[in-house]
DNA sequence: GTCGAGTACTGTATCTGATCAAGTACTCGA
DNA sequence: TCGAGTACTTGATCAGATACAGTACTCGAC
């Protein structure tokens, strides 16, 4: 959709949200919903990622090793599934950076948003 | 895919394609094919946004009144189907550079990337 | 004079990540 | 005990991006 922006176009994010978690979690290991949170503060409570979004990812870097879980020993109460970012994971998060660096890049040149705060073309 | 960026991955573009088309157009108008080599430049010829890529948006834009085309009067050869920025496509542009604005900047304070030659957090 | 590369546009099928909608289950304070 | 919040999961669906294929014209090289 072209239309809308509330705060937020729908999915402006999109191919984004493995690298963020990644990003989360290169400070500390920590559970889904905490990461959850984190992202969700972050975009100053506009939450634009879902629980369900997040869960999927969770499952994809886990699927390919960028990640692991383990089952927090709450004795008592809520269980929570603790992720923690593997070699493999910060590897893959340093190129992500990368690329992302170079995609904000392309994009802020092809927008030329003036008025941004952020002078493009300087080096 | 999480994996591979050997320039960028496949979709981190996603979600923009339509504001980095009227972010061209908003500089005069062009045809399809010129926009699309206009973006491919800007990538450093790593043109991943493809041609059907370029020419859904195209008609995805024209249905919501953003842009509008005319066929060129090329009297002697191939055809090209130019498109103009409309003022509803100006007003969206606005409001996309913004929603855009503030994406990038959630961003890069989640992934926090040093040594990408911008500072976060000076504000 | 035709062959191939490049220009220029279009259509259809498929993939994938994001989201919706719903559900399960536990805790804690009112 | 009831509702809000925490915490995780699953299945269906959507939409944008891409793959793939095709049409058609131009122009320089051979």
């Amino acid at each position: 959709m072209v239309q809308d922006s509330d705060a937020f176009a729908a999915d402006l994010l999109r191919g984004h949200t493995d690298t963020i978690v990644l990003g989360v979690l290169r400070r500390g290991e920590s559970y889904g919903f905490e990461i959850y949170k984190t992202i969700r503060d972050a975009t100053g409570g506009a939450h634009e990622i879902k629980e369900a979004t997040l869960y999927a990812a969770y499952r994809r870097l886990e699927k390919d090793g960028l990640v692991e879980s383990f089952w927090g020993d709450e004795t008592q109460g809520g269980r929570r599934k603790y992720y923690r970012i593997t070699d493999a994971g910060r590897a893959v998060y340093q190129r992500n950076v990368a690329a992302w660096t170079a995609t904000r890049d392309i994009i802020d040149s092809l927008l030329d948003p003036r008025g941004s705060g952020r002078a493009p073309e300087r080096h």
